[in-house]
DNA sequence: CCTCATTAAGTTGTGCACAACTTAATCGTG
DNA sequence: CACGATTAAGTTGTGCACAACTTAATGAGG
């Protein structure tokens, strides 16, 4: 029996599942706040460090232009956040957030929790995870 | 200072950008075999049992028929599989792997193997990744 | 200076995920 | 048998991810 292309052996379906399955326990809670997942990634990074550039915003979150332009452009339309091109350097732009976009932060401090609980998992175990898959992450992304 | 929106604690950031890691490493290996990462996951799942329906491939992936159905009919396009209306329930699609696609199984059987190497992690910490993974997967989805 | 390479952001096109819906076949109960 | 409910697959529309490309601004070497 060939146990190498079994499904269930498979870390690459592991992940792929968990992370969709992860992201379906946030979109009720986030719908509540008029966000998507990917968004909510984006307002975090912002509620972390205000007035980044979109490049900036990409290393962050390892993500292009190609996804972050047309997310901030919602995210604006939503009235999130604003986009102004730096005076300086006409070729960026800077993200900052609205009023309304930095009074969402403290109805978001409690989302993290309710995933977690419902996750089943100790702190212990999340943290672990958290740390593997980080050190993965780079593991895969140095080999580029 | 508020650790808890912070982004590189969020194990959903970790676990999302580790998926999209982990199908950027597979997406030029997969380009070989003329497959996307989750085309060869639905070829994982007929490896191992062909002949599924639309709907038993989607409980194995956790996918439903609004992602497979335009999936499974673009492999079909491709010649990996089949796809027939049972004759004896005519709601239902059986899929099938054509010759060419029970072929690439061969080819296939080396892809794993190749991600594993490039993750930088042992073995035992791949397995055990996997398992914990599995355990989130199943308790967020039993949530619903 | 001036041109050419580089950089930043945005655009286009493809495929996936998922919600909401449609269509068609089957089932179950009277 | 009839008919309403259920089930299976497919369709439509939105948003994300990413490759490949475009546009516009900056920078560096001659």
């Amino acid at each position: 029996m060939d146990e190498t292309l079994r499904l269930r052996n498979q870390v690459c379906f592991a992940l792929h599942s968990a992370s969709r399955a992860v992201t379906g326990v946030y979109r009720p809670i986030l719908d509540e706040l008029g966000l998507t997942y990917p968004q909510f990634l984006v307002l975090l990074a912002l509620w972390e460090r205000d007035g980044r550039t979109v490049s900036e915003l990409g290393a962050a979150l390892r993500l292009d232009s190609g996804t972050l332009s047309p997310l901030l452009k919602r995210l604006e339309s939503a009235g999130m956040v604003d986009r102004r091109r730096d005076t300086a350097d006409e070729r960026q732009v800077t993200v900052h957030l609205t009023d309304d976009g930095e009074a969402l932060r403290e109805r978001a401090r409690a989302v993290p929790g309710q995933v977690a609980a419902a996750s089943g998992l100790t702190r212990e175990e999340l943290v672990e995870l958290r740390d593997v898959l980080t050190t993965l992450t780079d593991n895969l992304k140095g080999e580029s």
